[in-house]
DNA sequence: TTGTACGCGTTATCAG
DNA sequence: CTGATAACGCGTACAA
């Protein structure tokens, strides 16, 4: 049945009246106050088994104005980099007596300022965000500011001030994607990215731009592709580099997903990689080890990006630190060279 | 620095103060309660925004005796399938005004029980739960289930009385899938799964058992290998099968991941795959697309499998059905046939 | 239509 | 070492 009544609660005051003590005596017990005898206590803590006590959080969490909640909103869950960056936050937060709150954006600003606003309805006491594919205006973090509620960004990240930052240095990461393409004696390199708004995309293009240049090649807008770097955009892009003239050889992709979907699909129209087109993509996502040629990226643990924006988060409450939160973590990221990107050197 | 104060809260009392009226009539008039004029309605709640109200939850949870809150246990997050199978969750959550709150068993069943603890203690609505992979007692549930909080698992579920199941049909799907490679020619199939104490594996397990049977071939323990169905687990097996004589000529496996990395690896070793050894994985992991050749899996959508347990719940909670909680849900899953498992036909 | 007064379960303060 | 009492912010019976 569909209204089964729950169980009444036990409270301090049903131990208190049984053992004839009064309630604080009974929250104090509960406690381990060191100013109660250590008689009382276990005196205290067997009824309270006995009676199945268990306290109730809402009554704390009125008196103590804090939760224990940290609320976390990303674009979407089913990556591999974000559910491993989740599985990081959570990994932390229960070892350190936090619980995880999760919201998705779904890529777009609204929901993610409705998610912000459940959020501080929730009380977390502290908020981990990554932004949506198009957030622009940031002012639905104003309030969580104003309010003192402290604030982390990581991977796509916001210029705001009085919040953190977690992120790895994309522009270098790129710089030495594109180097390494370059090495393998590829000159017309294509870069298949996100909105450039977004700090991780802008950041890889700068890179990619940078890194040409810097071995004499030009940079052409025409060789920057932007779109939202799915599995369906990697065909897409595949389609247009196909028909290019002169055709491409090399793709430098910001995810390892829209890689392999776009290496897949030259392969299908019998381009061979990497001796017609190189590739490289970006996250060390498992598929890219799967595929083949096992495909040339870039190393972005999210697991270990997750537990630093957590402990990081969990520190600053517990202000077991003195960092300030207005303050950029830069994790380090890892080449991996892999077949999809290398092949026996050419003359240009 | 680390101890910025939060700034006070609002309180219905300040509104109350700044329009001199009571603060019932501020409570009433927030939630639109219908004994109260437009006017004052609209006078409070305009108080409300300038003064940037922001209604206690815990005060309110604590009067309410609910939290809208439903707490999430899972083995862990980052694989495809939970991942999706969170996002719906949460999807649906969101659109109904529920919040989720999201624990990992790491695979233990003692952290488990941690997590079904904690859940207790935030007082969540309803528990949403799938097994660890050792999960053998499960009296950690007493609690919930005594406690009246209802409770519901997926994916790997447990026969208790008072909850629900959520599951797809696994031995139809192991017994379609084997039956499958038979018809393919294969008549020496080795069979990778996990724990046969979770019904999925046990269920798949019987599947491919009663094909075998059917199809007169004789079933063999040799031929089942028990692992965790990790990445590396798929490398052992692919060892194994290496070394046996007569040589199997199919794998079923319980998961794409196992699957692929176990292909991959025979391939490694000069198999070629289907034509040597046909291959059939499970649950339409996007890994099981990208590797050569596709491979043929059940379609096990997750996402799916995540708005029905959660709206499940919600509407139980809602008491908008009159379904008992005591109940099984059987979702849909289906054969994918790909290019892993497609032969031509051999003489036996 | 609005106001009063109390309770939800805890913890902190102050007194003994 | 222990007890009484007053909040924390909100909702709701009961009164007006």
């Amino acid at each position: 049945m569909a209204n089964q009544s729950k169980k009444p609660d036990v409270t301090i005051y049903d131990i208190a009246e049984a053992l004839e003590v009064s309630p604080s005596t009974v929250s104090r017990s509960l406690k381990e106050h060191p100013s109660i005898s250590k008689k009382t206590i276990r005196k205290v803590r067997n009824q309270a088994e006995k009676m199945g006590y268990r306290s109730n959080i809402f009554a704390q969490n009125l008196r103590r104005q804090k939760t224990n909640i940290i609320g976390v909103i990303v674009p979407r869950l089913n990556s591999h980099f974000m559910s491993s960056a989740i599985s990081g936050m959570e990994r932390v937060a229960n070892k350190n007596h936090y619980k995880i709150i999760i919201s998705q954006s779904h890529e777009t600003a609204s929901d993610e300022a409705g998610s912000v606003e459940m959020m501080l309805e929730q009380r977390v006491d502290g908020l981990i965000v990554s932004l949506a594919y198009n957030t622009e205006d940031m002012t639905h973090f104003d309030t969580v500011i104003e309010q003192g509620t402290p604030l982390i960004f990581f991977d796509r990240v916001a210029e705001l001030t009085n919040s953190t930052n977690v992120v790895i240095d994309n522009y270098q990461a790129a710089y030495d994607s594109v180097s390494h393409l370059i090495d393998q004696g590829c000159s017309r390199i294509v870069h298949i990215t996100g909105n450039t708004s977004r700090n991780v995309y802008s950041g890889r293009l700068n890179g990619y731009r940078q890194a040409l240049l810097d071995h004499e090649l030009s940079f052409s807008e025409d060789l920057v592709f932007i779109n939202d770097l799915q599995e369906r955009d990697g065909q897409e892009a595949a389609e247009k580099i196909l028909q290019m003239d002169p055709r491409p050889d090399a793709v430098f992709v910001s995810n390892d997903v829209c890689a392999v979907s776009c290496m897949t699909h030259l392969q299908e129209n019998g381009i061979r990689v990497p001796r017609d087109i190189a590739i490289a993509g970006f996250n060390n996502d498992p598929i890219s080890r799967f595929v083949k040629p096992k495909i040339t990226t870039v190393d972005y643990d999210g697991q270990r990006v997750g537990e630093v924006v957590a402990q990081n988060l969990i520190n600053h409450l517990e202000g077991d630190d003195h960092i300030s939160i207005t303050n950029t973590i830069v994790l380090n990221s890892e080449l991996i060279i892999r077949a999809s990107s290398q092949r026996s050197k050419q003359t240009k």
